[in-house]
DNA sequence: CATGAATGAGCCTTCATTCAT
DNA sequence: TATGAATGAAGGCTCATTCAT
C-alpha cells in the first residue's frame, strides 16, 4: 500500500493514468489487458504495480484523478459566469459538452464505464462523481431559493436526471465521434428543453 | 425455419436467457461465469451451446428478446391512453418506471449493461433498442405536427435526453434497490420536468 | 470445494498425484511448474484444478495419500513379525528402508519435502506423519511395559530420535540412488546400534 | 584477495547475512523475498548484489559461514572437554543442542533449509555440513580405536544416523519454539538411549 | 438433445535482477 | 559503494468452449 501508491504526483504514474484512459476509452476496462495499458504508457507491465495496487485500483485512480480535474474546471468556469441561474444552467450544459469534446477518451470512458465500474468495482462508492453532481443539485437549489426556478421539484432528483440527459446525448455524439460543428446547436436546444420545457407556448415562435 | 422456430420457443432456450437475467443483474455480463448462468437455469454448462453460439449471443439474444417484450407491452399499453399527445407522454415516463419496478432484474441489466455491450460486443448494433427509442422520437413528433409540442428542438435529440435522464434516475432506484413508494411521485415530478420545464411560472404554484 | 475434490478414487486424480510426486521428487516443490505435472501425468494443466483446489492442495494430498498407503502397509506387514518386541524393532527398520527402496521417488518425496512442507504450507499439520511416528511410539511403549525395553527414556523422544536416524540415513541412500545391495547389511547395523548402543560390551565380538 | 577479503569482512555483508538468516528462518528459502532480506538488513535491494551473486549464493554463504562458526565452536569446545569418548559423545549431545538454543533462528533454519538446498541449489555440495560431520565421525573412529565404542558399526553411518536423531528431536524443539527448560533432560535422555541402546539391561535401574 | 469432464489459451501479478544516478 | 525505480520473464490459475458419452 505504501508502496502501490508513490508519488501522487509522478510523470510516470500520469503517463500510466493516460495509457488506461486510452485503453479503456477504446476497449473497455474487461477488454483492456495491463500489458496493453502498460505499452501505451511506454513503460513496463510490472512498472504500473509500482503506482497501482492493481487492475482495479487503477480505474479507480483514474476516475478520482480525472473527475477531480474536470470538477476543478468546471467550477473555475462556472464562477466566471456573469447573469443568473438560468445562464449557469446553460452554460453548465455548454461546459459539460465543451469538455467532452476537448477530452474525448474521457467523456468515453466517463459515459461508458461509470456505470459498470460503480457498481462493480467492489466497496468503490465513487465519491468524486457524487461532488460532481453536487455542484448541479446546488446549482438548482440557488435557483429555487431565488425564485428562478420552480420549487416543486426535487433538487437531487432533477440534477440525476439532468446529468443522465446530458450524458446520454453525450454517449451517442461520443460513440459516433461526431465532429464538434453543430454541437453549439445541439447545446442550445437541451437547454432550452430543460428550461422551458416541450410543450409548445406562444412565446416560442 | 420450423426448427429454428421450435428452438426459440423452448422452454429451455427461456430458462437459460431467465438465468442469465438473474446473474447478469446481479454481477454483470464480465463477472459472470457460464457454468453460473447454467445452474440458475438448471441445465448443464454445454447446454447452453446447443441454444446461443457463445457468451456475447446470448448477451444479445437477451437483449432482443426482453427488449421486444418492452416494447410489445408498451406500444399495447400507450395505445390504450387516452388524451393527446402530453396524457400519452406522461404515460410513457409512467410506464417506464413501472416496468422496471415489476422487473427489477431486467432494469437493473438494461440501465447497467447496455451501455458496455452497444458498445464491446463486437458488430452487435442493438437494434432492438433503437426501436424503443423510436417509440418515443415518434411520439415527440406526434405531438410537435398536433402543435402540442415545441417544433424548435429535435425529435432525435430529445428522446435521447428522455431516455437519458429517465434511465440516470432509474439507474439509481435501482441499484439502491428503492422500494416503489414514492415512485408515483417521482414519476410525476419528472413528468413536469420535461413538458413544463424548470423555470418558474406563475401557473407553477 | 465440492468441486476441487471429485471422486476421491480416480484413475485421474491417481495420474495426477503420481505425477507430482515424481516432479517433485525430482525437482521439489518449489522448482516445479504445475503444468510439468500436469505433462507428467498427461493431463492438461487445467483438469489439475478439477480435483485439487490449488498447487499447496496437491502437495497436502500427495502426503495424506502416500502416507495413509505406507501405515498401512507397514502396520500389516509388522502384525505379520513372529517375536517380540526387539524383533518388531528390527523388522520396522528394515520395512522402512524397504519401502523406501521398492519406492524411491515417495522416499526422496518425504524426506526432503517433509519439513519445509509441515512448516510452510500454511496451517497444515501433517496428521498423517504423526501417526506415523505413533506407530513407532506405541512399539516403544509396548517393550516397555513388557520389560524388553528400558523405561527411563520418554517413548516420544525415543521414537522421533529414531525416525530422525532413519530420514537421515535414508536421505543419503536416497540422494546417491544407492543400489539396494548391502541395505541389508546396514539395517543390520542401524538396529544393532539403536537396541545395543554404541558402547564396547563384551558381547560384541 | 586483498579485495575479497575485504568484502567477506565487511559489516554490511554480515548484516545482510544476519537478515537472511533471520527471514529464511522465519519464512523459509523459498517464501523470503530479497526485498525482505533487505530491509531485515538495513540495505537497498540492490545493495545485496554487490556482495552476493544471487540469492541462491546468499543462501549457500549464509551457510558456509554460519556452519564455519558452528565447526569453530564446537571443535573448540570439545577439546575443552575432559574424559573419555564417551565423556567426548555426551559432550557433542549437549553442545548441539545448547547451541541451538542460543541460537533459535540458525537451528531453525539449518535443521529446515538444509536437505532442500542439499538437493536443489544447484551444484551446491555443501562441505561444510560434510566438515560438520567428519567432526562426529572422527570422534566414533577414535572411540572404536580406543576400544570404548564397539567396532561392527560403520562410522560415516552411525555419524549420519546420530546426527539425524539429534536433528529431528531439534526440529521438533525449534518448531516448537520450546523454551529450554528440560533440555538438558532431553540431552541426557538422548545420549544414554545412543550410547547404552534402548534394550533393558540390569545396570539401567 | 443433454451432459459435464476435460481442455488449453490467455491474463494478472510477482519478484529476482539490473543500472542510471 | 549504495540506492531503489524499473524491468520483463515466468507461473499459477480461470473459464469459455468442446466433445465423447
Amino acid at each position: 500500500m505504501a508502496e502501490a501508491d508513490r508519488q501522487r504526483d509522478s510523470p510516470k504514474r500520469e503517463r500510466i493514468l493516460q495509457g488506461a484512459l486510452r485503453a479503456f476509452a477504446k476497449k473497455g476496462f474487461y477488454n483492456t489487458r495491463v500489458s496493453e495499458i502498460a505499452s501505451e504508457a511506454g513503460v513496463a507491465d510490472g512498472t504500473i504495480y509500482l503506482y497501482f495496487k492493481n487492475k482495479d485500483d487503477l480505474l479507480i485512480s483514474l476516475f478520482e484523478d480525472r473527475m477531480e480535474w474536470v470538477i476543478e474546471r468546471l467550477t473555475t468556469e462556472l464562477q466566471a459566469v456573469e447573469g443568473g441561474v438560468l445562464e449557469k444552467l446553460r452554460a453548465f450544459v455548454g461546459l459539460h459538452f465543451q469538455l467532452a469534446i476537448e477530452n474525448p477518451d474521457l467523456a468515453e470512458f466517463i459515459t461508458v464505464e461509470l456505470r459498470q465500474s460503480a457498481k462493480f468495482v467492489k466497496e468503490y462508492e465513487n465519491p468524486k462523481f457524487a461532488d460532481y453532481l453536487k455542484i448541479l443539485q446546488f446549482l438548482i437549489e440557488e435557483g429555487q431559493r431565488g425564485g428562478e426556478l420552480r420549487t416543486d421539484l426535487d433538487s437531487r432528483l432533477v440534477s440525476r436526471a439532468l446529468f443522465g440527459a446530458l450524458d446520454e446525448v453525450l454517449l451517442q455524439l461520443t460513440l459516433a465521434r461526431t465532429p464538434p460543428k453543430d454541437v453549439t446547436e445541439e447545446t442550445g436546444q437541451i437547454s432550452r428543453m430543460i428550461i422551458d420545457g416541450l410543450v409548445h407556448r406562444d412565446e416560442h415562435t
